[in-house]
DNA sequence: GTATAGTTACTAAAGAATTAGTAACACGAG
DNA sequence: CTCGTGTTACTAATTCTTTAGTAACTATAC
């Protein structure tokens, strides 16, 4: 029960994100089934996976019954900015600017680059505006 | 001498953001004083990570009389493109427009916005269109 | 009630990342 | 020439990630 670094890993965002999008608590079978439908890895492997979440505070565990119900504990946005920043920090030294040119420029298709100018002309309008650089984490 | 993984850890990028930046041959020592000036790694950390990255085909060393010289065998760029790509499929599903929309909403300042606004309409005036989604990797 | 199917808890092993020690060697100072 | 400084090559220990096996438990079907 080491408490483990908050960061989330590769195979651990894959889970995560079916978690989130399930939008309700959800069982290792669950999760088993719609990440990797087949069987790309086996069921204890899933179970060790959402374990580790729990103990990283990312995923809640619940018996309901004699089956274990897992719900997440952190909205995607709160581990979004998280990993977004630590992203940010390796590879563009924190210029998150940098980094969204980088993607305007070498990532994004022309109708990328249509919708997001139009989600900049409606933030024109009402200035919701966007948030300062935070820290390293 | 394993081929290992093409993927750099957060360790290998710190040592590369230097290295790029550098833009010429580096040695050890040089890399060693400007990552961690206050010795927060050891001089045979920093080594054994730069022989890594050769092993890695990111990095190539030369040897200068007794000294080993090391420069970057890959463009920057490159490696980015592979990386924000890995990033883009694990905490958006591969959609970059979602990880463009998540920077500007949540991480960019107004100046960073003000910026990449121009950065758009100078885009308009010569069309030199963004990629495709590439492949995932 | 006993077999069966599915779940859990526990354990562990392989691979990669991170860190750094040690021995050997080169070279300039004296 | 020998000493000290700095470099290299080699080795290795620790931690984290990823993977999965095994044994025990629960409930259901018959």
């Amino acid at each position: 029960m080491a408490a483990r670094k908050h960061e989330l890993s590769a195979a651990e965002w894959e889970l995560m994100v079916v978690i989130w999008d399930a939008g309700a608590p959800t069982t290792v079978r669950e999760v088993m089934d719609a990440a990797y439908p087949n069987d790309e890895k086996a069921y204890t492997t899933v179970q060790t996976l959402m374990n580790i979440l729990v103990d990283k505070g990312v995923l809640r565990r619940e018996k309901v019954g004699p089956v274990n119900v897992y719900t997440a504990a952190v909205r995607r946005e709160k581990v979004l900015d998280a990993s977004m920043s630590t992203v940010a920090d390796r590879m563009f030294r924190g210029n998150f600017g940098a980094m969204a040119s980088f993607l305007v420029n070498r990532k994004l298709s022309k109708d990328d680059v249509a919708a997001l100018r139009r989600m900049l002309d409606e933030q024109e309008a009402r200035p919701t505006g966007g948030k300062k650089r935070g820290g390293s984490l």
